[in-house]
DNA sequence: CATCACCTCAAACGAGCGTTTGAGTCAAGT
DNA sequence: ACTTGACTCAAACGCTCGTTTGAGGTGATG
């Protein structure tokens, strides 16, 4: 049964598929929720293998962000720069560059992109481990607000960085999370009306940081 | 030491105890997170207690959850009268009547209300238990979207109600989970900046409501 | 006084958890 | 041929979990 591969290889290969069961798993169910036998039986691997690749459960959750940080942060890179290069550039704009990367690796089924998203917002659901994504995104999140500054003179930096907050708290658990209360409170009361996610919520997010301070 | 009151009294302190105590744990550090021996040690009772009352762990979230419900629900019941007999009410009147009377009840650490808000956060994490909030608020969602009708002619049904279950989903979080990423967020950047939240929170939620579909 | 719910208690049960151990496999290096 | 290092494995460890058991104790009721 074993192919003519290197161990190095076989390792690398056990690593990967260990990092892309658990972010699923994770994403879906919770972190908490989860057992590392939950993740190796479906890997095909042994409970001992978490804790020689990754140290413990919480260093495979570390592993999984800075695996992935890097993906996320590139998609972003991308519309971020379109909109910095632009003279004029539209509050819409700001905003559909962080919603629409987003939506976008979630809607990438293939790679597993989906699942990252879920699993950030599982992660943003377990206190401990926030730190771990702040310091994953802060690069990103300082050229956000830059971007934001040049469509929103007309907030204080107080009001902006609270608006920007709720922004980025919405956009990671509503696209994130297809299982969650957002999703439970349309579908029970909207039947059937499963359009795509991403304009309405940039429709939302540009009327919430358009709206003046009283 | 015994006092002298009946066993009834005594039972049904216990079970008020337990309810209050599990109550605040859940809201600080999550239903999964806190065990039954979390809560029977600091409520002063035994963990057969929490079966004996409720039945299971989950009897107890479903206990809280019905003792609490018609609290928050008056509440909220207060504004949308006002709201409802107004002959020409605004959009921020109808949104001040979903989020002030729950910053109120987060406020009024005397009685725990604080608590509660906190915990029905920490129910909306738990998918299983989800149900049991829908139909807790049923019918005051009911009277919410119909005011909302009134405030936001310009959205179709099906855009209303999303909009709707992404104010409540950031409504109950943010004022519910002081230990959340938004504060998080907020406190990381920008520090001393703790002033009243809902007031902001009602300017954010206005501006979402009254953007057009595009 | 006897009875009877109502309530509380210490103790245990079985299951699942994250983690550790130590032996074993196999390709690469010398 | 022998050693080395990377990797995997079954098995066990100690712990905590939700739940159950069965023996009381206590005040009200007859």
């Amino acid at each position: 049964m074993t192919t003519s591969v290197t161990s190095a290889e076989v390792g690398a290969a056990t690593r990967e598929r260990l990092l892309r069961v658990a972010e699923r798993q994770f994403a879906e169910r919770g972190i908490d929720a989860v057992s590392i036998r939950d993740i190796t039986s479906e890997a095909g691997a042994n409970t001992a293998a978490i804790h020689y690749h990754f140290g413990s459960k919480a260093g495979l959750v570390r592993a999984i962000l800075e695996w992935r940080a890097a993906e996320v942060g590139e998609r972003r890179a991308v519309w971020l720069e379109r909109v910095e290069r632009a003279s004029d550039p539209s509050l819409r704009d700001v905003v559909e560059a962080f919603v629409v990367p987003t939506a976008e690796m979630a809607a990438d089924v293939a790679d597993g992109g989906r699942n990252h998203i879920g699993f950030l917002a599982a992660v943003l659901a377990h206190p401990e481990d926030l730190p771990l994504v702040l310091d994953a995104f802060g690069p990103y999140t300082e050229r956000f607000v830059a971007a934001l500054v040049r469509v929103t003179p007309h907030l204080s930096p107080a009001a902006r960085e609270l608006r920007f907050a709720l922004a980025k708290d919405l956009v990671n658990r509503v696209i994130g999370q297809p299982e969650g209360p957002v999703h439970a409170w349309v579908a029970t009361r909207s039947p059937g009306a499963d359009e795509p996610l991403a304009p309405r919520l940039v429709d939302f997010l540009v009327g919430a940081f358009a709206a003046p301070e009283s």
